[in-house]
DNA sequence: GAGCCGTGGTG
DNA sequence: TCACCAAGGCT
């Protein structure tokens, strides 16, 4: 038996159950995956977990069950069903892809690497995962699981993401010609559940014999990473302002950049140091003396917050009001739900 | 190559 | 409390 033998046989019998996924005896009995599923939780796997995605894969597909149907959405939807999952620009891709995808290939993905490359938010690593596990073409996978599977099975030192061209050469010796999208999926499931980041069930290991990392104890420290930059902190001001009819008011922020397109408070700039207030509309705003604090990717945040009750006849320089019956926290980006949940107790109640 | 871009779980 | 981590892509 040869590695991706042994790592096949195992994934018959382990496989995870995912609501995306085609388990392997049905695959081998001739049901393909749908390349719209294969590619919605590919995306939504981007630097996410299984068990964040799951939700929202279930419900993206309930209200968009086809690539037409999502391609034909409003950006709005989409963007307030995506909140929370964070990386919006993935969603904002998600939809040009859609309509790419619907317009210019009639509705069904390319089948082969080189053509999904050329789709918004596809990159290396999705590519290969559609063209292998939509399409059983035998193209190699590198994700951060199958990175650190590769350092140890070969026990390599290199530092990421330095060591990215190795493991990927690495992994594409292993890569059979055969089952080229359960092996893609297989080598994933390894990394998650047995070659994890901490404490690696070596025992249980379909790949524990010839795996250098575990001969040479050096299983827990590898893959090498490079050192992190520590988090500067930026403060900020957000203003929860509500309408004596109970609208709030609220913007969609700029599409570029960070929590770009989404439905948000207004707020100040965010930067090092005290921030200059900024209110979007004139008001008596009084300090909430409660912060949101929130990590984003390189910097943390703490987001003063102010709160007003604005008459009719506001006129706000900034965002306009939500009516009360259409605004739902759960559209909102997790750090601007945070600003919701401590300034709504200062409201009456609706 | 490196910075930017979210969030929730975990030790 | 806090740093680390997860099925990356884009610029």
């Amino acid at each position: 038996m040869s590695l991706p033998d042994d790592l096949l046989a195992w994934y018959d019998r382990h496989a995870r159950a995912l609501p995306w996924r085609v388990p392997p005896d049905a695959r081998q009995s001739g049901v393909a995956p749908d390349p719209y599923r294969v590619w919605l939780s590919e995306v939504m796997l981007q630097q996410t977990t299984v068990a964040a995605v799951r939700d929202y894969f279930r419900r993206f597909t309930e209200r968009w069950p086809t690539v037409e149907a999502l391609a034909a959405a409003d950006d709005a939807d989409v963007m307030a069903e995506w909140a929370g999952l964070g990386y919006y620009a993935r969603a904002r891709n998600l939809l040009k892809c859609a309509r790419v995808v619907t317009a210019q290939h009639g509705g069904r993905f390319p089948d082969t690497r080189e053509g999904l490359l050329t789709l918004p938010g596809v990159g290396p690593y999705t590519a290969a995962a559609i063209a292998s596990i939509a399409f059983d073409r035998p193209e190699t996978v590198v994700d951060g699981n199958v990175e650190r599977v590769m350092a140890r099975l070969h026990d390599v030192h290199t530092p990421l993401p330095a060591a990215k061209a190795e493991l990927t050469a690495l992994a594409a010796a292993l890569t059979p010609q055969e089952r080229a999208g359960d092996y893609a999926q297989a080598v994933m499931d390894l990394g998650a559940t047995i070659c994890t980041p901490r404490s690696p069930a070596c025992g249980i290991c379909p790949w524990r014999e010839p795996c250098r990392a575990r001969a040479e104890r050096t299983q827990a420290e590898l893959p090498k990473k490079a050192l992190k930059k520590s988090k500067p902190v930026r403060q900020g001001i957000a203003y929860v302002g509500r309408r004596a009819d109970g609208a709030w008011l609220l913007e969609t922020r700029p599409p570029e950049g960070l929590l770009g397109g989404m439905l948000a408070w207004p707020t100040t700039a965010w930067a090092e140091g005290a921030p200059e207030p900024a209110p979007p509309a004139e008001a008596d705003w009084q300090d909430l003396g409660a912060e949101a604090r929130h990590t984003f990717t390189h910097f943390h945040l703490q987001l003063a917050i102010r709160v007003a009750d604005l008459p009719h006849s506001a006129v706000p320089t900034r965002g306009e009001f939500l009516p009360h019956d259409r605004f739902r926290p759960a559209a909102l980006p997790t750090l601007m739900r945070k600003v919701h949940d401590l300034a709504r107790a200062t409201f009456r109640p609706d």
